[in-house]
DNA sequence: CAGCCTCGAGTTCT
DNA sequence: CTCGAGGCTG
């Protein structure tokens, strides 16, 4: 297309030559555009793309008289208002009623209402549903007149509503020009006069994420009048308002197409509803119409039979709710047929023939009762929001992490505060922000003590570290605890019965004090102890009789070494062989081991200059702490899965997680705890959430519980 | 030197 | 599960 580079704007022909490169430019751009944005299926290089975006307006600026407003180039078009101005709605914008009853009997209520108002009996077949996600974002009518985008109005109270057009014209997915792109799927041949698509505007949790961090750079930098937000939701309304659509066009926004308002097929025609269902006979037939016209719409949407079909829908999309890359708060269920919808109508202002099913809130609101400091047994002060008790997504949760000084303070969550609680991700509850509208008076920020809350320590925080630490070490009871239910725990020396509580009770009274003290204890201090009878302290004391044979890679891990975890202790078990050799090992020595570095090398050293560490590890080998001789590490190369690396998620029916792995490590293979281009495969249980599209993406093999057989059947 | 790949450590509730 | 940071690789 670089015929056209030396057009001279005076000459009355290339203005018609440059007339067609423009009309062609913008078609392709559009359609690379609907590819990239809508279809997320790129055809062509970025570069390609950049390339016949600027051509695009370097012709413009050559021919002003030839810019079409709804060019490609013209998204951000305009200047900022200077306010809203609202709009009555052609048709008015529902709302739809809630079934709030959880799980199954929200959805089987729904199916036999709309039995029941269609009077059918009880043999009749099953009744067809189209079922849609939920999104959590902003309702949205966009209005189309002679194929052009001319209105986006907010649903506002569902009768009026603001007009954000400046705002929505910089969404990407939203074509500024109607085109049918797939004529076979589309309900009627012809793109009509006037076309209102109703929708959700909405932020992806990853855009929702780079613009935050962006925000935080900003402030960092000292901007003014800047702040993050506290989910997609709310950014998304607050883009969708601005003023400024340049603004708006730097908070990126995306859309679903679900239905439509105001339909006219002719000038001068009325909006006739019964026109409507006589053109789309199902909402299928609609949804499938917007697709057509280059709108995106949800992949999820299913057509399910009768309530059993509702009720999976709801199940299943439950489960991936955590995998979407966007927030959803629950499923639609609307009647497919568009003649039944008609007979049913509307009660008031909500249509019979839809309903929303919420899942339970993900997020919640509550007071933070107090700012507490723990010590973990690395001597970190972690603070912890203490929240007055609120349920939140099946759960009662009253702690929430703050993770450390910066955290917190970038939180800023202070005493008697209302904040957003959510259970993100998995299970963790966490704060996601402050309602600083909710604040009374102006309680004190959240300041880290400069001593250890339970030792009374001096707590440092190390240049270009993130956290405090207590720098009581062993001397601090909390770290102390710590140390010993590490030393137990089932990954280290594996002594079970010796828990939180007793361990608690064992060192407040004097009895433990360095590890080999466990091995040392007598049937008589632990009697000594509350709630303590002879029948359990008989099995605690077996249960550390049992844990004296292990292996070295436990041991050592056990020892709480600062950088030395489960994979690190193997590592360095394999390389050395025995004890003795480690701890007299050199820096130079340990720096030969793969995958120790400077500061793991130093960390090792150190731990073992320190005397009384050499003492306790003689000292719990006189207990008689032993291990077997290692297997030479020549041995390994000729298991069967040597080599292989494995990643592990979901859950398994037949094994428990650590038992397989510990199957895949006697065969030679590695179990490592993060997908990657590495990876030779990922065994996938149940219910396996992010790792499993992850290992998609990068079309790593993934193995099912029934393929695990011949695996483990190499031996 | 940047970017990727892992590991370590901390965290909540039932 | 997630974050942060150590270590390796291109």
């Amino acid at each position: 297309m670089d015929l056209f580079s030396s057009i001279n704007p005076n000459d009355p022909a290339d203005q018609d030559t440059a007339q067609i490169e423009l009309s062609y430019l913008k078609d392709a751009i559009n359609l690379h555009a609907y590819n990239y944005y809508v279809l997320d299926a790129p055809t062509v290089p970025d570069a390609e793309y950049d390339r016949l975006f600027k051509r695009l307006e370097h012709l413009e600026s050559l021919y002003p008289d030839l810019l079409d407003p709804n060019s490609p180039t013209q998204r951000v078009g305009g200047a900022a208002i200077d306010t809203f101005v609202s709009h009555r709605h052609a048709v008015p914008m529902l709302s739809l009623k809630t079934e709030t009853d959880s799980e199954s009997t929200g959805a089987q209520n729904f199916d036999a209402r709309i039995r029941k108002e269609l009077s059918l009996e009880m043999d009749a077949p099953l009744v067809e549903y189209m079922a849609e996600l939920k999104f959590d974002g902003l309702a949205m009518n966009i209005r189309y007149e002679a194929g052009k985008l001319v209105q986006a109005t907010t649903r506002g109270d569902g009768e009026y509503g603001e007009d954000v057009t400046h705002n929505i014209r910089t969404i990407s997915q939203i074509p500024l020009e109607l085109k049918i792109l797939d004529p076979g799927a589309l309900a009627h041949p012809t793109i009509p006069k006037v076309l209102e698509v109703r929708g959700e505007v909405y932020m992806r949790l990853d855009d929702f994420q780079k613009l935050n961090e962006r925000q935080r750079d900003r402030i960092a930098k000292g901007a003014r009048g800047e702040r993050t937000f506290v989910n997609p939701r709310n950014a998304a309304a607050g883009a969708v308002r601005q003023l400024d659509p340049r603004i708006a066009a730097e908070r990126p926004l995306s859309f679903f197409a679900y239905g439509v308002g105001e339909v006219l097929w002719n000038e001068d025609s009325q909006y006739e509803p019964k026109e409507l269902v006589s053109i789309f006979k199902t909402h299928k037939d609609l949804l499938n119409s917007l697709k057509a016209l280059g709108f995106p719409v949800n992949v999820n949407a299913e057509l399910v039979h009768g309530a059993q079909g509702l009720v999976s829908y709801h199940q299943r999309m439950g489960e991936l709710r955590r995998t979407l890359p966007f927030d959803i708060d629950g499923v639609v269920y609307k009647l497919n047929d568009t003649n039944l919808q008609q007979k049913l109508g509307f009660i008031t202002r909500e249509p019979k023939w839809a309903v929303a099913h919420k899942y339970p809130a993900q997020e919640e609101l509550t007071t933070v009762i107090g700012i507490e400091v723990q010590v973990g047994r690395t001597g970190k002060l972690t603070p912890v929001a203490k929240l007055s008790p609120v349920f939140v997504g099946g759960v009662t949760v009253t702690n929430a992490t703050l993770h450390n000084q910066d955290e917190a303070q970038r939180k800023d969550v202070r005493v008697g505060d209302t904040v957003i609680v959510r259970r993100a991700g998995d299970v963790i509850p966490e704060v996601v922000g402050v309602i600083l509208d909710k604040r009374v008076g102006s309680p004190t920020p959240f300041q880290m003590p400069s001593h250890c809350p339970v030792c009374n320590s001096l707590a440092l925080r190390e240049a270009g570290e993130a956290d405090y630490r207590c720098t009581g070490g062993l001397f601090c009871p909390a770290q102390r605890k710590q140390a010993f239910l590490h030393f137990a725990q089932r990954k280290a020396v594996n002594i079970e019965d010796l828990g939180e509580k007793l361990v608690d009770q064992l060192v407040d009274t004097g009895v433990l004090k360095t590890l080999p003290d466990m091995y040392r204890m007598g049937l008589s201090s632990l009697i000594a102890l509350e709630r303590m009878a002879e029948k359990s302290a008989t099995n605690v004391l077996k249960s550390i009789e049992s844990s004296k044979s292990t292996t070295l890679a436990r041991f050592l891990f056990g020892l709480g070494i600062r950088h030395v975890g489960e994979t690190t202790a193997k590592d360095l078990s394999k390389h050395f062989g025995s004890i003795d050799s480690l701890m007299q090992a050199s820096i130079e020595e340990l720096l030969a081991v793969k995958d120790v570095g400077p500061v793991v090398a130093s960390s090792v050293r150190t731990f073992f200059d320190q005397s009384h560490n050499v003492e306790v590890v003689n000292q719990l080998r006189a207990c008689g702490v032993t291990w077997p001789e290692s297997l030479p590490s020549a041995l390994s190369a000729t298991l069967p899965l040597a080599g292989k690396t494995y990643v592990i998620t979901g859950t398994l029916s037949r094994f428990g997680r650590e038992e397989l792995k510990e199957k895949l490590e006697t065969l030679g293979a590695k179990v490592a705890s993060s997908v990657s281009a590495k990876t030779t495969a990922l065994i996938a249980g149940e219910s396996a959430g992010s790792k499993l599209t992850k290992a998609q993406e990068l079309g790593i093999q993934i193995i099912d519980e029934t393929a695990l057989d011949s695996l483990l059947n190499f031996e």
